[in-house]
DNA sequence: CCCCCCATATGATTGTAATCATCTGGGGGG
DNA sequence: CCCCCCAGATGATTACAATCATATGGGGGG
Protein backbone atom coordinates (compact mmCIF):
# COMPACT_ATOMS: atom_id res chain seq x y z
CA UNK A 1 0.00 0.00 0.00
CA UNK A 2 2.82 2.58 -0.84
CA UNK A 3 0.89 3.35 -4.52
CA UNK A 4 -0.21 6.69 -2.77
CA UNK A 5 2.89 8.52 -1.66
CA UNK A 6 1.93 11.66 -3.71
CA UNK A 7 -0.92 12.16 -2.29
CA UNK A 8 -0.45 11.61 1.19
CA UNK A 9 -1.12 14.91 2.34
CA UNK A 10 -4.68 15.36 0.83
CA UNK A 11 -5.73 12.51 3.09
CA UNK A 12 -4.19 12.80 6.32
CA UNK A 13 -7.41 14.70 7.49
CA UNK A 14 -8.48 11.37 7.87
CA UNK A 15 -7.12 10.76 11.04
CA UNK A 16 -8.54 13.21 12.59
CA UNK A 17 -11.27 10.81 13.28
CA UNK A 18 -10.38 7.73 14.75
CA UNK A 19 -10.66 4.92 12.12
CA UNK A 20 -12.97 2.82 13.22
CA UNK A 21 -15.33 5.39 12.34
CA UNK A 22 -14.43 5.26 8.57
CA UNK A 23 -16.55 3.06 6.89
CA UNK A 24 -15.37 1.72 3.69
CA UNK A 25 -17.92 1.54 0.85
CA UNK A 26 -17.80 -0.41 -2.55
CA UNK A 27 -19.34 1.61 -5.68
CA UNK A 28 -20.38 0.00 -8.98
CA UNK A 29 -19.85 1.09 -12.50
CA UNK A 30 -21.64 4.68 -12.51
CA UNK A 31 -23.44 4.01 -9.09
CA UNK A 32 -24.37 6.84 -7.06
CA UNK A 33 -22.27 7.90 -3.75
CA UNK A 34 -24.49 10.98 -3.28
CA UNK A 35 -26.52 13.54 -4.84
CA UNK A 36 -27.19 17.10 -4.91
CA UNK A 37 -28.98 18.53 -2.31
CA UNK A 38 -28.74 15.04 -0.50
CA UNK A 39 -28.37 16.03 3.38
CA UNK A 40 -24.43 15.32 3.68
CA UNK A 41 -23.72 12.93 6.15
CA UNK A 42 -20.18 12.37 5.56
CA UNK A 43 -17.08 13.07 3.92
CA UNK A 44 -14.86 10.69 1.96
CA UNK A 45 -11.62 9.63 0.83
CA UNK A 46 -11.08 8.11 -2.49
CA UNK A 47 -9.52 4.79 -2.19
CA UNK A 48 -9.56 3.35 -5.78
CA UNK A 49 -11.45 4.33 -8.84
CA UNK A 50 -12.76 7.40 -10.18
CA UNK A 51 -15.12 9.58 -8.92
CA UNK A 52 -16.84 12.51 -10.79
CA UNK A 53 -18.76 15.39 -9.25
CA UNK A 54 -21.29 16.93 -11.27
CA UNK A 55 -23.14 20.29 -10.46
CA UNK A 56 -26.98 20.75 -11.43
CA UNK A 57 -27.74 23.72 -12.50
CA UNK A 58 -31.54 25.35 -12.60
CA UNK A 59 -31.83 24.79 -15.95
CA UNK A 60 -31.31 21.40 -16.32
CA UNK A 61 -27.70 21.64 -17.31
CA UNK A 62 -24.72 19.79 -15.94
CA UNK A 63 -21.34 21.23 -15.26
CA UNK A 64 -18.66 18.70 -14.08
CA UNK A 65 -16.70 20.43 -11.20
CA UNK A 66 -14.57 17.88 -10.39
CA UNK A 67 -13.34 14.44 -11.29
CA UNK A 68 -11.32 12.46 -7.93
CA UNK A 69 -8.76 10.14 -8.37
CA UNK A 70 -7.21 7.68 -5.77
CA UNK A 71 -5.84 9.02 -2.69
CA UNK A 72 -7.87 11.90 -3.07
CA UNK A 73 -10.18 12.98 -0.77
CA UNK A 74 -13.32 15.03 -1.53
CA UNK A 75 -16.38 16.97 -0.51
CA UNK A 76 -14.75 18.50 2.02
CA UNK A 77 -16.47 21.72 2.34
CA UNK A 78 -19.46 19.74 2.58
CA UNK A 79 -18.52 19.07 6.39
CA UNK A 80 -19.64 22.69 6.48
CA UNK A 81 -22.72 22.88 4.57
CA UNK A 82 -26.08 21.46 5.00
CA UNK A 83 -26.75 19.39 1.88
CA UNK A 84 -24.16 18.10 -0.82
CA UNK A 85 -23.81 20.80 -3.57
CA UNK A 86 -23.35 18.95 -6.16
CA UNK A 87 -23.67 14.68 -7.38
CA UNK A 88 -20.73 12.41 -6.73
CA UNK A 89 -20.93 9.13 -9.25
CA UNK A 90 -18.57 6.56 -9.84
CA UNK A 91 -16.99 6.82 -13.52
CA UNK A 92 -15.62 3.01 -12.76
CA UNK A 93 -15.57 0.63 -10.43
CA UNK A 94 -14.92 2.58 -7.17
CA UNK A 95 -13.99 2.38 -3.44
CA UNK A 96 -14.42 5.08 -0.53
CA UNK A 97 -13.39 5.20 3.15
CA UNK A 98 -16.07 7.38 4.28
CA UNK A 99 -15.85 9.51 8.09
CA UNK A 100 -19.00 10.67 9.39
CA UNK A 101 -19.90 14.41 9.30
CA UNK A 102 -20.56 14.26 13.20
CA UNK A 103 -18.31 12.66 13.81
CA UNK A 104 -15.47 14.88 12.26
CA UNK A 105 -17.58 17.88 13.46
CA UNK A 106 -17.32 17.12 16.86
CA UNK A 107 -13.35 15.72 16.85
CA UNK A 108 -12.70 19.52 15.61
CA UNK A 109 -14.76 20.84 18.47
CA UNK A 110 -13.52 18.62 20.70
CA UNK A 111 -9.62 19.02 20.13
CA UNK A 112 -8.79 22.49 18.78
CA UNK A 113 -5.69 21.22 18.06
CA UNK A 114 -7.10 19.49 15.06
CA UNK A 115 -8.70 22.63 13.85
CA UNK A 116 -5.70 24.17 13.17
CA UNK A 117 -4.23 20.58 11.25
CA UNK A 118 -6.86 20.71 9.20
CA UNK A 119 -6.39 24.07 8.12
CA UNK A 120 -2.88 23.73 7.69
CA UNK A 121 -3.85 20.63 5.62
CA UNK A 122 -5.92 22.28 3.54
CA UNK A 123 -3.47 25.52 2.91
CA UNK A 124 -1.17 23.19 1.25
CA UNK A 125 -3.90 21.94 -0.76
CA UNK A 126 -4.48 25.16 -1.58
CA UNK A 127 -1.12 26.13 -2.76
CA UNK A 128 -0.92 22.65 -4.58
CA UNK A 129 -3.68 23.32 -6.40
CA UNK A 130 -2.69 27.06 -7.13
CA UNK A 131 0.75 25.40 -8.57
CA UNK A 132 -1.24 22.96 -10.61
CA UNK A 133 -3.22 25.86 -12.51
CA UNK A 134 -0.46 27.84 -12.89
CA UNK A 135 1.73 24.56 -14.88
CA UNK A 136 -1.68 24.64 -17.19
CA UNK A 137 -0.79 28.37 -18.00
CA UNK A 138 2.32 27.32 -19.51
CA UNK A 139 1.18 26.54 -23.25
CA UNK A 140 4.21 24.42 -24.95
CA UNK A 141 3.83 20.64 -23.95
CA UNK A 142 7.66 20.29 -23.39
CA UNK A 143 8.25 23.09 -20.81
CA UNK A 144 4.65 22.54 -19.23
CA UNK A 145 5.83 18.58 -18.57
CA UNK A 146 9.09 19.99 -17.25
CA UNK A 147 8.02 23.13 -15.34
CA UNK A 148 6.11 19.26 -13.47
CA UNK A 149 9.08 17.81 -13.32
CA UNK A 150 10.82 20.63 -11.57
CA UNK A 151 8.30 20.93 -9.32
CA UNK A 152 8.17 17.65 -7.83
CA UNK A 153 12.10 16.93 -7.98
CA UNK A 154 13.95 16.98 -5.28
CA UNK A 155 17.90 16.36 -4.35
CA UNK A 156 20.61 17.23 -6.94
CA UNK A 157 21.22 16.83 -9.15
CA UNK A 158 17.02 17.36 -9.31
CA UNK A 159 15.43 13.92 -9.82
CA UNK A 160 11.63 13.86 -9.81
CA UNK A 161 10.89 9.80 -8.85
CA UNK A 162 7.77 8.70 -10.87
CA UNK A 163 4.81 7.52 -8.86
CA UNK A 164 2.41 7.26 -11.72
CA UNK A 165 1.59 6.05 -15.33
CA UNK A 166 3.13 8.88 -17.78
CA UNK A 167 -0.88 8.79 -18.92
CA UNK A 168 -1.74 9.59 -15.37
CA UNK A 169 0.45 12.70 -15.53
CA UNK A 170 -0.55 13.36 -18.64
CA UNK A 171 -4.24 13.97 -17.43
CA UNK A 172 -2.69 15.42 -14.45
CA UNK A 173 -0.69 18.37 -16.56
CA UNK A 174 -3.37 18.71 -19.26
CA UNK A 175 -2.06 16.68 -22.54
CA UNK A 176 -2.37 13.92 -23.98
CA UNK A 177 -0.31 10.75 -23.28
CA UNK A 178 0.90 10.90 -27.04
CA UNK A 179 2.39 14.60 -26.49
CA UNK A 180 3.89 13.54 -23.31
CA UNK A 181 6.04 10.69 -24.78
CA UNK A 182 6.73 13.24 -27.40
CA UNK A 183 7.30 15.97 -24.81
CA UNK A 184 10.05 13.79 -23.13
CA UNK A 185 11.78 12.29 -26.15
CA UNK A 186 12.44 15.87 -27.10
CA UNK A 187 13.22 16.93 -23.81
CA UNK A 188 15.92 13.88 -23.43
CA UNK A 189 17.03 14.55 -26.48
CA UNK A 190 18.02 18.47 -26.06
CA UNK A 191 19.48 16.99 -22.57
CA UNK A 192 17.34 18.99 -20.41
CA UNK A 193 16.71 15.33 -18.54
CA UNK A 194 17.80 12.03 -18.11
CA UNK A 195 15.83 8.91 -17.74
CA UNK A 196 16.33 6.25 -15.56
CA UNK A 197 13.83 3.84 -14.41
CA UNK A 198 11.27 4.81 -12.51
CA UNK A 199 12.95 8.50 -11.52
CA UNK A 200 14.02 11.75 -14.57
CA UNK A 201 16.76 13.55 -14.04
CA UNK A 202 16.85 16.46 -14.37
CA UNK A 203 19.76 18.76 -16.01
CA UNK A 204 20.66 22.54 -15.88
CA UNK A 205 19.08 24.92 -18.83
CA UNK A 206 16.06 24.30 -20.69
CA UNK A 207 13.31 27.03 -19.49
CA UNK B 1 -14.99 49.41 -2.59
CA UNK B 2 -17.00 46.85 -4.49
CA UNK B 3 -14.86 45.59 -6.67
CA UNK B 4 -14.06 42.33 -5.44
CA UNK B 5 -17.03 40.84 -5.17
CA UNK B 6 -15.57 37.85 -6.85
CA UNK B 7 -13.04 37.03 -4.30
CA UNK B 8 -14.81 37.64 -1.01
CA UNK B 9 -14.19 34.25 0.28
CA UNK B 10 -10.86 34.15 0.02
CA UNK B 11 -9.93 37.01 1.76
CA UNK B 12 -12.35 36.52 4.80
CA UNK B 13 -9.40 35.10 7.01
CA UNK B 14 -8.23 37.96 7.51
CA UNK B 15 -11.00 39.37 9.88
CA UNK B 16 -9.16 36.60 12.06
CA UNK B 17 -6.79 39.36 13.47
CA UNK B 18 -8.25 43.06 14.43
CA UNK B 19 -8.03 45.50 11.80
CA UNK B 20 -6.27 47.68 12.95
CA UNK B 21 -2.96 44.70 13.21
CA UNK B 22 -3.17 44.76 9.06
CA UNK B 23 -1.15 46.75 7.59
CA UNK B 24 -1.06 48.21 4.27
CA UNK B 25 2.37 47.93 2.59
CA UNK B 26 2.99 49.74 -1.31
CA UNK B 27 5.11 47.30 -3.51
CA UNK B 28 7.02 49.38 -6.55
CA UNK B 29 7.48 47.33 -9.68
CA UNK B 30 9.43 44.48 -9.10
CA UNK B 31 9.75 45.06 -5.46
CA UNK B 32 10.36 41.87 -3.35
CA UNK B 33 7.91 41.31 -0.73
CA UNK B 34 9.43 38.62 0.99
CA UNK B 35 11.95 35.73 -0.57
CA UNK B 36 12.17 32.15 -0.37
CA UNK B 37 13.82 30.77 2.93
CA UNK B 38 13.14 33.97 4.96
CA UNK B 39 11.64 33.62 8.11
CA UNK B 40 8.03 34.39 7.92
CA UNK B 41 6.43 37.05 9.14
CA UNK B 42 2.97 37.53 7.83
CA UNK B 43 0.40 36.44 5.42
CA UNK B 44 -0.91 38.15 2.77
CA UNK B 45 -4.06 40.02 0.64
CA UNK B 46 -3.36 41.64 -2.64
CA UNK B 47 -5.75 44.91 -2.51
CA UNK B 48 -4.46 45.58 -6.42
CA UNK B 49 -1.74 44.80 -8.67
CA UNK B 50 0.05 41.74 -9.62
CA UNK B 51 2.17 39.14 -7.62
CA UNK B 52 4.10 36.79 -8.67
CA UNK B 53 5.27 33.49 -6.66
CA UNK B 54 8.63 32.02 -7.76
CA UNK B 55 9.86 28.54 -6.24
CA UNK B 56 14.04 28.45 -6.69
CA UNK B 57 15.03 24.74 -7.31
CA UNK B 58 18.35 22.98 -6.40
CA UNK B 59 19.90 23.65 -9.71
CA UNK B 60 19.28 27.52 -9.80
CA UNK B 61 16.33 27.47 -11.96
CA UNK B 62 12.95 28.24 -11.06
CA UNK B 63 9.56 27.76 -11.50
CA UNK B 64 6.36 30.32 -11.28
CA UNK B 65 4.04 28.64 -8.82
CA UNK B 66 1.10 30.91 -8.68
CA UNK B 67 0.42 34.77 -10.11
CA UNK B 68 -1.81 36.46 -7.15
CA UNK B 69 -4.49 39.02 -8.46
CA UNK B 70 -6.44 41.56 -7.01
CA UNK B 71 -8.11 40.51 -4.22
CA UNK B 72 -6.21 36.84 -3.78
CA UNK B 73 -5.05 36.23 -0.50
CA UNK B 74 -1.53 33.92 -0.58
CA UNK B 75 1.15 32.56 1.92
CA UNK B 76 -1.71 31.29 3.68
CA UNK B 77 0.25 27.77 3.98
CA UNK B 78 3.37 29.93 5.34
CA UNK B 79 1.71 30.21 8.67
CA UNK B 80 2.14 26.92 9.47
CA UNK B 81 5.65 27.13 8.19
CA UNK B 82 9.18 28.53 9.76
CA UNK B 83 10.46 30.03 6.32
CA UNK B 84 8.41 30.85 2.92
CA UNK B 85 8.92 28.24 0.36
CA UNK B 86 9.04 31.04 -2.72
CA UNK B 87 10.11 34.29 -3.74
CA UNK B 88 6.89 37.04 -4.14
CA UNK B 89 7.64 39.72 -6.50
CA UNK B 90 5.42 42.46 -7.73
CA UNK B 91 4.69 42.22 -11.26
CA UNK B 92 3.58 45.69 -11.61
CA UNK B 93 2.83 48.60 -8.35
CA UNK B 94 0.60 46.50 -5.97
CA UNK B 95 -0.81 47.26 -2.69
CA UNK B 96 -0.55 44.18 -0.25
CA UNK B 97 -2.62 44.19 3.18
CA UNK B 98 -0.21 42.25 5.46
CA UNK B 99 -1.33 40.28 8.28
CA UNK B 100 1.08 39.47 11.04
CA UNK B 101 2.03 35.54 11.29
CA UNK B 102 2.19 35.67 15.22
CA UNK B 103 -1.19 37.79 15.32
CA UNK B 104 -2.99 35.10 12.96
CA UNK B 105 -2.06 32.15 15.16
CA UNK B 106 -2.09 33.68 18.18
CA UNK B 107 -6.03 34.52 17.46
CA UNK B 108 -6.67 31.01 16.17
CA UNK B 109 -5.31 29.51 19.80
CA UNK B 110 -7.18 31.80 21.54
CA UNK B 111 -10.18 31.10 19.94
CA UNK B 112 -10.85 27.43 18.50
CA UNK B 113 -14.15 28.72 16.87
CA UNK B 114 -11.97 31.04 14.17
CA UNK B 115 -9.93 27.47 13.35
CA UNK B 116 -12.58 25.94 12.14
CA UNK B 117 -14.06 28.90 10.56
CA UNK B 118 -10.15 29.23 8.63
CA UNK B 119 -10.75 25.93 7.73
CA UNK B 120 -14.21 26.44 6.12
CA UNK B 121 -12.59 29.04 4.09
CA UNK B 122 -10.07 27.02 2.83
CA UNK B 123 -12.29 24.15 2.02
CA UNK B 124 -14.27 26.57 0.02
CA UNK B 125 -11.15 27.45 -1.87
CA UNK B 126 -10.17 24.25 -2.70
CA UNK B 127 -13.57 23.34 -4.14
CA UNK B 128 -13.29 26.40 -6.04
CA UNK B 129 -9.59 25.79 -7.29
CA UNK B 130 -10.54 22.03 -8.41
CA UNK B 131 -13.47 23.61 -10.49
CA UNK B 132 -11.14 25.97 -12.36
CA UNK B 133 -8.66 22.97 -13.11
CA UNK B 134 -11.55 21.08 -14.17
CA UNK B 135 -12.56 24.07 -16.76
CA UNK B 136 -9.24 23.59 -18.33
CA UNK B 137 -9.71 19.73 -19.35
CA UNK B 138 -12.27 21.32 -21.68
CA UNK B 139 -10.55 22.05 -24.98
CA UNK B 140 -13.38 23.81 -27.12
CA UNK B 141 -12.78 27.40 -26.52
CA UNK B 142 -16.76 28.10 -26.55
CA UNK B 143 -17.56 25.18 -24.46
CA UNK B 144 -14.56 25.93 -21.93
CA UNK B 145 -16.53 29.30 -21.50
CA UNK B 146 -19.76 28.16 -21.16
CA UNK B 147 -18.69 26.09 -18.32
CA UNK B 148 -17.08 28.63 -16.84
CA UNK B 149 -19.80 30.85 -17.50
CA UNK B 150 -22.36 28.36 -16.12
CA UNK B 151 -20.45 27.76 -12.35
CA UNK B 152 -20.91 31.59 -12.17
CA UNK B 153 -24.74 31.92 -13.49
CA UNK B 154 -27.46 32.06 -10.93
CA UNK B 155 -31.36 32.93 -10.67
CA UNK B 156 -33.49 32.11 -13.82
CA UNK B 157 -33.09 32.13 -16.32
CA UNK B 158 -29.28 31.75 -15.39
CA UNK B 159 -27.77 34.74 -15.22
CA UNK B 160 -23.48 35.40 -15.08
CA UNK B 161 -22.86 38.98 -13.44
CA UNK B 162 -19.70 39.90 -15.29
CA UNK B 163 -17.17 41.38 -12.07
CA UNK B 164 -13.87 41.87 -14.36
CA UNK B 165 -13.04 42.62 -17.81
CA UNK B 166 -13.14 39.83 -20.63
CA UNK B 167 -9.19 39.55 -21.06
CA UNK B 168 -9.04 38.69 -17.18
CA UNK B 169 -11.76 36.35 -17.63
CA UNK B 170 -9.66 35.26 -20.51
CA UNK B 171 -6.77 34.51 -18.33
CA UNK B 172 -8.77 32.83 -15.65
CA UNK B 173 -10.25 30.47 -18.12
CA UNK B 174 -6.88 29.89 -19.95
CA UNK B 175 -7.62 31.56 -22.94
CA UNK B 176 -6.73 34.33 -24.84
CA UNK B 177 -8.82 37.69 -25.23
CA UNK B 178 -9.32 37.47 -28.88
CA UNK B 179 -10.30 33.40 -28.55
CA UNK B 180 -12.73 34.69 -25.99
CA UNK B 181 -15.22 37.10 -28.12
CA UNK B 182 -14.89 35.24 -30.67
CA UNK B 183 -16.41 31.99 -28.27
CA UNK B 184 -19.04 35.00 -27.10
CA UNK B 185 -19.76 35.73 -30.80
CA UNK B 186 -20.29 31.62 -31.76
CA UNK B 187 -22.36 31.35 -28.25
CA UNK B 188 -24.26 33.89 -28.70
CA UNK B 189 -24.76 33.16 -32.81
CA UNK B 190 -25.37 29.75 -31.81
CA UNK B 191 -28.28 31.17 -29.22
CA UNK B 192 -26.45 29.76 -26.33
CA UNK B 193 -26.12 33.12 -24.35
CA UNK B 194 -27.99 36.60 -24.63
CA UNK B 195 -24.98 39.15 -23.58
CA UNK B 196 -26.67 42.29 -21.76
CA UNK B 197 -24.43 44.94 -20.64
CA UNK B 198 -22.52 43.70 -17.64
CA UNK B 199 -23.96 40.30 -18.01
CA UNK B 200 -24.39 37.18 -19.34
CA UNK B 201 -27.83 35.43 -20.05
CA UNK B 202 -27.97 31.67 -20.64
CA UNK B 203 -30.01 29.76 -22.58
CA UNK B 204 -30.12 26.00 -22.59
CA UNK B 205 -29.36 23.88 -24.76
CA UNK B 206 -24.73 23.89 -25.89
CA UNK B 207 -22.98 21.38 -23.68
C1' DC C 1 2.72 -21.84 -21.50
C1' DC C 2 0.71 -18.95 -24.39
C1' DC C 3 -2.00 -15.13 -25.29
C1' DC C 4 -3.81 -10.82 -24.59
C1' DC C 5 -3.80 -6.47 -22.71
C1' DC C 6 -1.53 -2.37 -21.45
C1' DA C 7 2.29 1.00 -21.07
C1' DT C 8 5.36 2.91 -24.00
C1' DA C 9 6.55 4.86 -28.31
C1' DT C 10 6.32 7.25 -32.81
C1' DG C 11 4.46 8.61 -37.57
C1' DA C 12 0.85 11.26 -40.39
C1' DT C 13 -2.84 14.28 -40.59
C1' DT C 14 -6.16 17.51 -38.86
C1' DG C 15 -8.37 20.95 -36.12
C1' DT C 16 -8.24 24.83 -33.54
C1' DA C 17 -6.22 28.10 -30.49
C1' DA C 18 -2.39 31.46 -30.66
C1' DT C 19 -0.52 35.14 -32.93
C1' DC C 20 -0.24 39.23 -35.61
C1' DA C 21 -2.74 42.88 -37.54
C1' DT C 22 -6.29 46.27 -37.79
C1' DC C 23 -10.40 48.84 -36.50
C1' DT C 24 -13.78 51.35 -33.39
C1' DG C 25 -15.72 53.89 -29.66
C1' DG C 26 -15.51 55.78 -25.22
C1' DG C 27 -13.51 57.61 -21.03
C1' DG C 28 -9.86 59.78 -18.40
C1' DG C 29 -5.91 62.69 -18.13
C1' DG C 30 -3.03 66.35 -19.71
C1' DC D 1 -11.03 70.19 -25.05
C1' DC D 2 -8.53 67.12 -27.33
C1' DC D 3 -5.86 63.20 -27.48
C1' DC D 4 -4.42 58.90 -26.22
C1' DC D 5 -5.02 54.67 -24.33
C1' DC D 6 -7.61 50.65 -23.66
C1' DA D 7 -11.64 47.39 -23.98
C1' DG D 8 -13.96 45.28 -27.38
C1' DA D 9 -14.08 43.13 -31.81
C1' DT D 10 -12.68 40.58 -36.04
C1' DG D 11 -9.75 38.98 -40.13
C1' DA D 12 -5.59 36.20 -41.84
C1' DT D 13 -2.05 33.17 -40.94
C1' DT D 14 0.70 30.04 -38.21
C1' DA D 15 1.98 26.83 -34.79
C1' DC D 16 1.26 22.98 -32.36
C1' DA D 17 -1.48 19.80 -29.69
C1' DA D 18 -5.13 16.38 -30.67
C1' DT D 19 -6.27 12.56 -33.11
C1' DC D 20 -5.84 8.37 -35.63
C1' DA D 21 -2.90 4.75 -36.77
C1' DT D 22 0.51 1.41 -35.76
C1' DA D 23 4.37 -1.00 -33.48
C1' DT D 24 6.73 -3.38 -29.50
C1' DG D 25 7.87 -5.49 -25.16
C1' DG D 26 6.54 -7.18 -20.80
C1' DG D 27 3.54 -9.01 -17.31
C1' DG D 28 -0.54 -11.31 -15.64
C1' DG D 29 -4.23 -14.46 -16.26
C1' DG D 30 -6.45 -18.29 -18.30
Amino acid sequence: MHELKTRQRSDAWMDIVTADRVRQRELADDEVLFRQDDPVTALYRLETGRIRLVRHLEDGTTVIVHTARSGETFAEASAFADAYHCDAVAEVASRVAAVPKSEFLAALVRDPETSLRLARLLAGQVRDLRSRLEIRNIRSAPERLMAWLRLRAAGCPPTAVLEQIWSDVAAEVGLTREIVYRALAALEQDGSIVRVTGAVILRKGAA
